[in-house]
DNA sequence: CCATAATGGCAATTATATTGTTCAAATTCA
DNA sequence: TGAATTTGAACAATATAATTGCCATTATGG
């Protein structure tokens, strides 16, 4: 029914993938409906995709960008991924519930 | 119908931003439902989204990262985004369409 | 230039993600 | 410890994304 909104990160992310996508396919020389081929998706979808629309799944998303050789994961998140691999210390320090401070009874003055 | 399958990148990519999405909640001391919440989607979802699940929206993943305060867009990605945003230089200079070499008859030597 | 291929767009249909609910288990804090 | 709360999980109903098929337009390469 109604429009959702999204942030300007959120688009702009987006947007960026979507162009580096359609970038990386021309650059291979590779058509639309070939990517469609591999990626297991309509060339409809694919369109979708190169055009950044943030109501396509994300693993599609991802896997378009990884057929036509896109970097999905940056250095740096490479090695916080092998830090948690190894054991996650950081994470486990984390409180597994977040109980915020209690709510008080409404109107109790 | 069937199983879809994603290549080994794009579900590291989809369970590393998971997992920043749950470290960096916890971190700020945020319920699940306060979070889908503010993303204005169900507490399922984020469930969802929070194990990596490839199926979810884009713009939702993307959206409850930057809710939670995960950044999407690396420095190195920031400096290709204005450029393009400048004019496009790189950009102009590939084809729009991909005339892909034709297909010779088959065993034509 | 012309034939061919690639791309963009739209409607109808199918597939499935999302929602909203409820229940039980796990966790935190007083 | 005990009470309150968060979280995990499964369900049916609904909303909507993905697919399919088709045509028009545009771009490429011979």
């Amino acid at each position: 029914m109604g429009e959702r909104s999204y942030s300007r990160q959120t688009r702009e992310a987006a947007v960026l993938l979507s162009i580096l996508i359609k970038f990386a396919r021309k650059n291979r020389r590779l058509t639309a409906t070939e990517v469609a081929e591999r990626a297991g998706i309509s060339r409809h979808t694919l369109r979708r995709i190169e055009n950044g629309d943030l109501k396509s799944e994300l693993g599609l998303f991802f896997e378009v960008a990884t057929i036509v050789g896109v970097t999905l994961i940056s250095p740096e998140q490479r090695t916080l991924r092998n830090e948690i691999a190894h054991g996650g210390e950081k994470l486990s320090l984390l409180p597994k519930n977040i109980h915020r401070p209690r709510r008080r009874v409404k109107d109790d003055f």
